[in-house]
DNA sequence: CGCGACGTTGAATCAGTTCAAGCCAAGTGG
DNA sequence: CCACTTGGCTTGAACTGATTCAACGTCGCG
């Protein structure tokens, strides 16, 4: 799949053409010769579900777009406690660009395809197309955004709030098939390392909703949202 | 305080040669004409304590830098419980460039000066100026990763390790007097509101650590850290 | 002095955790 | 093909840290 064969003609001569997220990706609005030279600092990479990129407080070498996959961005206490600080999917832009360390750590939930850039390089290139710095600016103001409205669900909701505010913003965000239901990128732990509860209470939750015919739940990573109103309804507090 | 004298001469011609914050606010590497170009878009306003500059939700219309004071961003459940989501200082920005809505209210704890610009005005200035873009995107970069490391805090953080980190970036944020004491820009509730937690659970462990020598508290805004490395080891968990 | 806002303290309650057991579906090997 | 393991998920019962509710202090100001 995907090889990189060399076709002739000046504008369509790198990968990125065919890039699937190329609409949607930090690299959208630069110039067919500007993401030619971009797409020569960069690599595409396979990672397979569970294989960490980056790693919480390690100096920052690298930074890369998404192009296929789910990952998780995570940080943890000293003694082990994990928060999960963000999911990230096709055409997010991962790392730490124009800073020395990785603030969390990066790791794929699903197998994932990325485009891999040298930080440096990078940086460098960011600097000089206005328009790329722009768009990343942009994305970065936008993760500010969610992740403080996070903070909200974190400090100030509770576990019944928390589940259906999750739910909500995964049948936002995931596809689903035909008959409406929704395929978790994340096991129980994982939801319970984004919405700072436990794996017990997670469950709970979830099988209570289950139990009120809210959702259904098909088998483990398996979810349908029958009534979204009243999911809304419990994701503020009633 | 702070009159709009007009001087005569070229670069010397506007009010930011004598800003306070100019080397740290994100208008710092600008060159001297375009820094004037910037200073006739805004205005200076003072605010009292207490005072709503934006409102969650709000169109953004505005965006600022902090020149003296502190303020809180904050955001708010249907039903009235308040999450705190950064509090920022003298040279920090504040607003939502390039975007419709203020994604939460900002608030002044103490009284404050901000350099205000209509938010459509900056955005085009600023897409103009990188160098400009390119500060904004540095600072916006640091709040994501100081947001996210919060996260960690309000999600697997128990009551004790919350106040001792609280205070800790407090000692390193604030300047402290003669005596090592420094004054709190924030109530009680408003701390509670920080850390996703109770005035009373607040009070509680303010007490203790007090019993314990670990601090001292001067009046109701007043705290010296007094052991400063067994407080270090608190906000982890021992 | 006395009022009002802010902070502390105590006792009871409860939401969520902890610990322990059991369940289920998907392998693995005899 | 069936016993047995394994990993993820659920369920139950006991426990506990933080909240809730209520009373009491205390500081600053008219």
């Amino acid at each position: 799949m995907m090889a990189m064969t060399k076709p002739a003609r000046d504008c369509a001569s790198h990968g990125c053409d065919r890039c699937e997220v190329r609409g949607n990706a930090i690299c959208a609005d630069l110039a067919c010769e500007d993401r030619a030279a971009l797409s020569r600092i960069g690599r595409r990479v396979h990672l397979q579900a569970g294989q960490t990129v980056m790693w919480e407080g390690d100096s920052s070498t690298l930074v890369a777009n998404v192009i296929e996959g789910t990952l998780k961005l995570s940080t943890s206490t000293g003694d082990g406690r994990e928060q999960i600080v963000g999911v990230v999917y096709a055409s997010d832009f991962i790392g730490r660009p124009f800073g020395a360390r990785t603030p969390h750590s990066v790791t794929a939930l699903t197998d994932a395809r990325l485009c891999l850039y040298p930080r440096a390089a990078f940086d460098n290139f960011a600097r000089e197309h206005s328009r790329l710095e722009h768009r990343l600016l942009q994305r970065t103001l936008n993760d500010l955004d969610r992740t403080r409205a996070w903070m909200l669900l974190l400090g100030r909701k509770n576990a019944r709030e928390k589940v259906a505010t999750f739910l909500l913003d995964m049948a936002r965000r995931l596809p689903a098939d035909g008959n409406g239901v929704i395929d978790l990128p994340l096991s129980r732990q994982q939801i319970a390392d984004v919405l700072g509860l436990t794996i017990e209470t997670v469950s709970r939750q979830m099988t209570d909703l289950k139990r009120r015919g809210v959702i259904a739940l098909e088998g483990r990573r398996g979810v349908c949202v029958r009534d979204a109103r009243r999911l809304e309804n419990m994701a503020e507090g009633s």
